[in-house]
DNA sequence: CTACGTGCAAAGTTTTTGCGTTACA
DNA sequence: TGTAACGCAAAAACTTTGCACGTAG
């Protein structure tokens, strides 16, 4: 998760203009503790300002996406979902039950990729893992955990 | 991967009506070595019988997916791919200058993961681990996919 | 000032669906 | 023979794009 103020720097680092929409967008989805799609991001942002439209929302997380401030998923149904790029990648437990999203992180698994990458003679550009999940008890409530 | 006769079993385990055009649909994808998706698959079936639509090609797979029998995928493009559903899960390699999908399996990967959803309170339902690569050499690319 | 960004609407892609017809069980 | 399954085409869902206008730098 980023700032806005972050995501200005980061924008400007990379020549791109910081416009009333852009800061919009960005502000919305650094805010966002989902992964909204881009119909769910443009109903969002049209909360602060209407007139924005989806074509510049499509565009504006493709623009992000492209500059790796943005990462784009695809949880099951087509549609694309966005958040901030996180300083530390991190993977998805999915909640088929309720849709809700976890994340986590685990270096031993990183590590197992990598090297199963470099054994078939490549080197990772990027990776996802999504686990798709459902209570282990349904009644029981669930236990905070620890990172 | 599965034979045409085994899927014709699971079929009928199923309740499925096994009609000609099913037959044919499995029968591709079951021939299949790579992750085709519903247009590509519906040119392979036309060319055993003309007169197999697109529709009942989306129809069969969304079935078949649902039965367990398929696994849908989608590799960053937004077009879902299908394969035979294995009996021993794999995930995959995406090479992101070809397109290529190199399949893998690590038990110690599987097993980090069931630990992972255990402590978050959850059970598996299902995965999926995609690590886009590109070779340690540099090759010509052909048809990029985006990560 | 001027190139980049935007809104609008139209078009492109991929997938789903309504409806009348076919054919498996 | 009854109904699941089919073909066709239309529509839905999602995303991209051409064009004229707006605006940040």
């Amino acid at each position: 998760m980023q700032s806005s103020e972050q995501i200005t720097r980061l924008c400007k680092e990379k020549g791109l203009r910081m416009t009333g929409q852009r800061q919009v967008i960005m502000k919305v989805l650094s805010g966002a503790t989902d992964h909204p799609d881009a119909v769910e991001l443009h109903r969002r942002v049209s909360e602060v300002d209407t007139r924005i439209s989806i074509a510049t929302v499509y565009r504006t997380v493709k623009l992000l996406q492209d500059k790796g401030i943005l990462e784009r998923h695809t949880f099951g149904d087509g549609r694309a979902r966005y958040e901030p790029a996180a300083q530390e990648h991190h993977d998805h437990l999915i909640n088929i039950e309720t849709g809700e999203v976890t994340e986590f992180r685990s270096d031993e698994i990183e590590r197992l990729q990598e090297e199963i990458a470099r054994r078939h003679g490549f080197t990772i550009v990027s990776h996802r893992l999504e686990i798709y999940v459902k209570p282990l008890d349904g009644k029981a409530p669930r236990r905070p955990i620890k990172p």
